[in-house]
DNA sequence: GTGAAAGCGCTAACAA
DNA sequence: TTGTTAGCGCTTTCAC
């Protein structure tokens, strides 16, 4: 099969359907002053070619891009979920997605210029790990959206989850089970982090009990490491809130070798990550709602380019989801 | 601070720098045909006001655009490796990349669309599950790479690991620690399940060995079913080689439930992802070469776009990862 | 070494 | 309803 040598223009369907270029460009754009029957005929044209128009070109002449740059990290199941629920809301919000991914050999900035250089709109940034000065000045620019990470900084909207609410509902779950000595493995400076720990100890205090923090992190090397000073330092402990499904994970493949779960041991993940659900693991955890998040960091992206007014974004109510990791204390 | 109303232009440079904008463009490319001096003055006007040239009208104007369209799944985290090593791969040879996602709403035709609306010189696409037949009318439009995935199809180049070769490394590893009883953790009709399978079987047999093939699929929860299956059926097993890490670490966590790992069975996965090198998990497995991948897809998209002679890619070799899960056999 | 001018494929304001 | 005409911001050819 021979390679076409270049894909059909806006030109080659106008001279097809025997109209002018605009007349094509008004019926690809859906945009009204096309009469029913030219329409069509155009539309044959451009099928009959296999036209598609270039969007470079579009962009390029068009006050309103309507492109959205996403950066976000590859290595993060939970940013893969909150992709595809952006692309989702952006094309009910008729909005454009512009992809740069942030990994070990490509930082954020790097990942941020290139889309820079696309002209987008605004900058939605998937739990940056930038500066919240770096940030603000990035915002002086275009508008910034900020992901799952909770930062001030100026002119910079944040769209998030109620990690108090969140932890709150972890906490209580597992006091409600009747569990006392409950302790958290923490994630450290992770997003997030700050706000589920205060929170996991006031929820402590509130039902009179003792919080436990074990220093640990977001990975599940570091949940691994939790488990282990855990089990030396507090065998008595029967319940546990990790910062996250990840932690969770390595907290509880330890922790099995010497604990049967849940019935000596209850575990609690956050983020209620495809992991968690898969069979094998079925770990109860809190839930975010990433739909809710895509949908609110469309609507920011579109009112902070618009007129239209701006509020600011409300952090978006987790949901707990019971499986089998957690129990009553026995 | 006042949002600028507009990116700086080449013009804005230009007439800062006192040159034209031709000279710009000059400085901006590299291109030959401008003093020292222009130079340094036309890059020091062009830092002063913040410039970066807007890609899109870059690509337009430019007969080749250099610019690579990858697709990639979400929940892969493998993909999410290769991507890394692309962008790598890209820099090193010009390119630019344009990405576009796919999951469980987002289907690669669609997300294939997208990046020909952006004119891309050339589709790398990740794992793709499209027919043979749909990627071959692709490639008549563009050249086409299919990474990761060995498909025979008009016009689409393949770069992959030599997974008989993978396979057989893995098998040997076995062999080689004195096990006579190993069974294989099928892929099912996931990419290189059938290329695994068949070199097992064929290694087995040339060491005098019978094969053992367990039903299964490319996910931890697969990989946890067939552990059930085979502690069941074929107790005196010491040794599985999975179809990959997902689903080693699936067949791990329930298999440790009643074996020590490596003394009484021995495990090998495939992939060397990132989760095999989980100080808990510490997964013996097959690496494939990522940046090695990576190369290649660039060097097949940069000589199928020019003239320079084609060569069919040569399916890269795998390396065995010795890690905690295998062990002589007691 | 430098600049003028045309054009990439589209959008948009306006005239017919 | 339709066509004309200017751009959008850059690259590129060709004179100077």
């Amino acid at each position: 099969m021979a390679r076409r040598d270049r894909p059909a223009t806006m030109e080659d369907v106008a001279s097809l359907a025997g109209v002018s270029r605009a007349l094509v460009s008004i019926v690809y754009r859906d945009a009204p002053g096309a009469s029913e029957a030219t329409r069509a005929r155009v539309l044959a044209a451009g099928t009959k070619l296999g036209y598609r128009p270039d969007h470079r070109a579009r962009l390029l002449g068009r006050t309103r891009t309507r492109l959205l740059g996403v950066t976000f990290d590859v290595r993060q199941p939970f940013h893969g979920d909150l992709v595809e629920s952006l692309y989702t809301a952006a094309e009910s919000a008729g909005y454009e997605l512009a992809l740069s991914a942030v990994a070990p050999t490509r930082d954020e900035p790097r990942a941020i210029q290139s889309l820079l250089d696309y002209r987008c709109e605004a900058l939605i940034l998937l739990g940056p790990m930038l500066a919240p000065s770096a940030l603000a000045s990035l915002a002086a620019d275009q508008p910034v959206i900020v992901v799952a990470r909770k930062v001030s900084a100026a002119g910079v909207d944040v769209v998030r989850t109620d990690d108090t609410a969140g932890a709150r509902l972890a906490t209580e779950h597992l006091i409600g089970l009747g569990h006392t000595e409950i302790a958290h493995i923490d994630g450290a400076r992770s997003p997030g982090a700050t706000d589920r720990r205060a929170s996991y100890r006031t929820t402590m205090r509130r039902a009179g009990l003792t919080p436990l923090v074990i220093p640990a992190g977001p990975t599940e090397n570091d949940g691994a490491l939790a488990a282990k000073q855990l089990l030396d330092t507090h065998p008595t402990v029967t319940a546990v809130f990790t910062f996250n499904d990840r932690s969770a994970v390595g907290f509880l493949d330890t922790v099995r070798q010497s604990r049967q779960v849940p019935t000596e041991l209850s575990v609690i993940g956050y983020d209620d990550t495809t992991i968690a659900a898969l069979s094998h693991i079925n770990l109860t955890t809190i839930a975010q709602n990433t739909p809710a998040l895509a949908d609110q960091a469309l609507q920011q992206a579109h009112s902070r380019t618009t007129t239209s007014d701006h509020t600011t974004p409300t952090p978006i109510a987790p949901r707990l989801v019971r499986r089998t990791t957690t129990g009553p204390r026995l």
